[in-house]
DNA sequence: ATAATTGCAAATGCTTTGCTTGTGA
DNA sequence: TCACAAGCAAAGCATTTGCAATTAT
């Protein structure tokens, strides 16, 4: 019952130690994007004595190494998430902060049309669209 | 000889102190993205005396009435811009920290229906693309 | 006149780091 | 074994804020 990210480690040689081991089965089982401090909550509810720096320090080193993302929203601290098989970007709900993932193979294109007219390559983006809810 | 911020501020009914004038002069007149340490040098050389927390508390209050744009792009302090007459997004070359401004109105365009298809009006948006120069 | 603004320094919030002890391969 | 990781508290950095003095309208 090793997770996901755990067996990602293991791939990338990332030494896999009791808190990891932890932070790796919380982050593999979290559907959303949890902060830092959320993240420690969750994981402390395993391990007691887990401290908040160990969180900081492995979701780094899961970041660094690919295994994860890291999103700055506007106005938040800073959330992650289990780096997907496919890249998608994200909405966000202003009024309830709700996070919903989407892909658009268009605007992807675009994207690197427009970074190639400028003469550059694309290496990277951010795209994150903020909206409210239609009431019908 | 008032700059175009002074302008706006005065119809937006922000009072306007020496030191407010000064701040939005030197944004005027900033064809860049500047962050608020090379703000308050700038406008350092025009006073001395005027305090970084003042630059601080004056980009916020523009931010706030719309009179310019504040970017956090990745891995940098904030940086601020006037508020441009039409809307663009940027591509930040990841060697030089060189920003270029473009407009997509197809990306654009895709956005709205991004949105509207998960059910949602979008308000405010946020497209970075990163890029290293192609060589030729 | 007087409510708003400034400058300063202290406080904040998130994140990183130095150091000593503990531990995975 | 022993280089690396954890826990703790202190430090860092960008930004905000309390307060007394100053200023714009």
């Amino acid at each position: 019952m090793s997770s996901d990210i755990e067996n990602k480690c293991a791939a990338k040689g990332v030494r896999l130690t009791d808190q990891r081991k932890l932070i790796a089965k919380v982050m593999s089982e979290s559907g959303d994007h949890p902060d830092v401090d959320e993240l420690h909550k969750r994981v402390s509810s395993l391990d007691s004595k887990i401290s908040i720096a160990t969180v900081y320090r492995t979701v780094k080193l899961f970041e660094e190494a690919g295994i994860v993302d890291k999103h700055d929203f506007k106005g938040n601290k800073a959330r992650y998430e289990q780096a997907p098989t496919e890249h998608h970007d994200h909405l966000i709900d202003i009024n309830t902060g709700k996070i919903i993932e989407f892909v658009n193979e268009d605007i992807e294109k675009l994207q690197k049309e427009v970074a190639k007219k400028l003469g550059y390559n694309l290496v990277d983006h951010r795209l994150e669209l903020y909206g409210s809810k239609i009431k019908k």
